[in-house]
DNA sequence: AGGGTCTTCGAAATCGTTTTTGTTAATAAC
DNA sequence: GTTATTAACAAAAACGATTTCGAAGACCCT
């Protein structure tokens, strides 16, 4: 019914505790004999160590927090894979909390991982978040936190993200190079950093291949379902008859956009080329199949990982710790609709 | 840097460690003069109980497991979001495992948690899983478990799935009321229970309107990927010319279903009508929309958190536990795809 | 015989909190 | 003036493990 401890083993071998300690752990100063005994007994009785005196005594929980925006979505689901993976291999378990975009449900979060005592924390920003002093309260609690995907310039801890920036420069040199040279963007918000970065790729690429920047096939989407896609692909074509390509923020409003055309007999890829942005599975279904650039989700979250539990190991041994800042990279994957010709 | 302790708090006061904790909890032997500057100074100094310390105290960890098959799937990635916000409300945690439908680490996973001393346990089983050992072992321990989804009739304890039979009985009778005849099942495999269920569900539905059974309509799919749908559809046409309906076990053999005919000029819903099962996000994104069973994933998430909390509960007060066996409803939802005229 | 080294064990402190059981002094009761 | 009663506090045990510090005995050496 109880659990085995310590005493009880102690007790039926009439030795202390300590002793049973000692042995389990393999001191030297224990009798061969009764090490022997103990063993046999322990593995007997099918004792397991209490965890929770353990994390008492060594002031840790082998445990980290991961904060996310948004379980059910490819993108991070797939980093969760890529958390739990690595945590586990590492010997850390991971709880899992949902900020669903809001600032003070990220802030209430993480204080409730801190009261947990969790050994680290690992975030990725909600979009709402606009203020960072939780952050900067959990850092000087000392307390291991990384940054991905969503990060801020305003809190000094290590970061994994992509290349964004890249990532886009990539994806439109990629439509310029199947000739496409009138080619909107429909873009994220203004005050989004990773929608930011990803205009200045594409404003590169143009730049890099002397087409002209026109600031009217720019386009700044306030969604990013499907629908907002079609919407601002309707009133992009409706301005611009004679564009040739599409670089969308996401995957979603690529395919919206794709679903315009469609139905609008505008035929993809001949007559107007599209990219998304992501590789979600929703790509490989739609007709034609979404050429897109791929983040590598679980890479991230494995990184992730390992740079927060580096960090928790620096701490512990009193060593200074180092934090990076690495920037993953990403692969343009072309499917039917780029592939003009 | 260091954390406040009562003993912190009951030093600079003068008084015992005892006092502090009672002013704290709100016991009536303390002075009214003493609470008052005792429970200032923790306020000022944000004290916060030490968790670690209380989970010994109270052998509780106000957490709770979640082992699953797969993260990165929407039907689990909602579960999931389920369990967490139901846990959330109620004051837990969760920790969360990926089993890879492998029968090993489903075992490794579980006694993992049982280390961690998790107050229960929330397990969809892996497909790998055949003798349940493991679980019963679970229940020798009496920690509370809640199997969901894929649950097993070897195991007693609660468990919350969907009414399969009669799932499967809506869909088919939904294709029958379009005014199918000649109906293929696109069946899972054999010692899957929940593929079972549905094709009693779908042998029901032809019973009672009247409809012989034809062994040869039935085929049992060795893979979920769209192209095994497509691959089945395929031997299923070339073996019924004149087939005019299409149950599939899932949304992406019916997928696979819908891409074969698209591909082959059959017309879908007008020569064939197809419904899925799960109504997972490419229902709506593939042309034509698919029609499907909605399987409601975060109340199965839900309830299955809140069996477990009360059962904790129940333990905890050392009353009989009761055991539930919830089957929640399903609706089918019907789009483009068996619209017929 | 006294002093040193080993070997083998265990008491006690520690981690931070809660709760039971005293203890003291002041007040009320008769 | 002795005995109950009450108020306000604290010591100590408990949760289960680890680790420091001693202690006791055996043995060898001079």
């Amino acid at each position: 019914m109880k659990e085995v401890r310590l005493k009880d083993i102690a007790q039926i071998l009439g030795i202390s505790v300590t002793t049973v300690s000692k042995a389990l752990k393999g001191y030297k100063d224990v009798n061969e004999e009764t090490r022997k005994s103990v063993i046999m007994l322990a593995e007997n009785l099918n004792y397991k160590p209490n965890t929770t005196a353990l994390n008492l005594k060594n002031r840790e929980t082998r445990t980290i927090g991961l904060i996310i925006p948004k379980i059910v979505h490819p993108f991070f689901s797939s980093v969760i894979q890529g958390v739990i993976d690595e945590a586990e291999e590492k010997g850390y378990l991971v709880i899992i909390l949902q900020s669903n975009e809001s600032h003070e449900l990220e802030k209430k979060q993480l204080e409730m991982l801190i009261d947990k005592r969790v050994d680290g924390i690992l975030l990725a920003l909600a979009d709402g978040t606009i203020t960072y002093d939780h952050l900067h309260a959990v850092m000087e609690k000392e307390i291991p936190i990384v940054l991905f995907d969503k990060v801020s310039d305003d809190v000094s801890c290590s970061k994994v993200t992509i290349d964004n920036k890249r990532a886009a420069y990539e994806a439109v040199n990629h439509l310029i190079g199947m000739g496409c040279r009138k080619i909107v963007h429909l873009r994220g918000p203004m005050n989004a950093p990773n929608a930011e970065e990803r205009y200045q790729g594409y404003l590169l690429a143009l730049l890099n291949n002397d087409i002209s920047y026109d600031d009217s096939l720019v386009y700044e989407c306030n969604g990013y379902r499907i629908e907002d896609g079609e919407a601002f692909a309707a009133k992009a074509f409706e301005q611009h008859p004679n564009m040739d390509g599409v670089f969308a923020i996401t995957d979603h409003v690529a395919a919206g956009a794709i679903a315009f055309f469609n139905r609008n007999g505008i035929k993809v890829p001949e007559q107007v080329a599209v990219i998304g942005f992501s590789n979600s599975p929703l790509t490989s279904i739609i007709t034609p199949s979404l050429s897109t650039v791929e983040q590598p989700s679980q890479e991230m979250g494995r990184e992730a990982t390992d740079l927060l539990i580096e960090e928790i190991a620096q701490r512990k041994r009193q060593v200074p710790v180092e934090l990076f800042q690495i920037q993953l990279p990403t692969k343009v994957v072309v499917r039917e609709s780029t592939k003009k010709k």
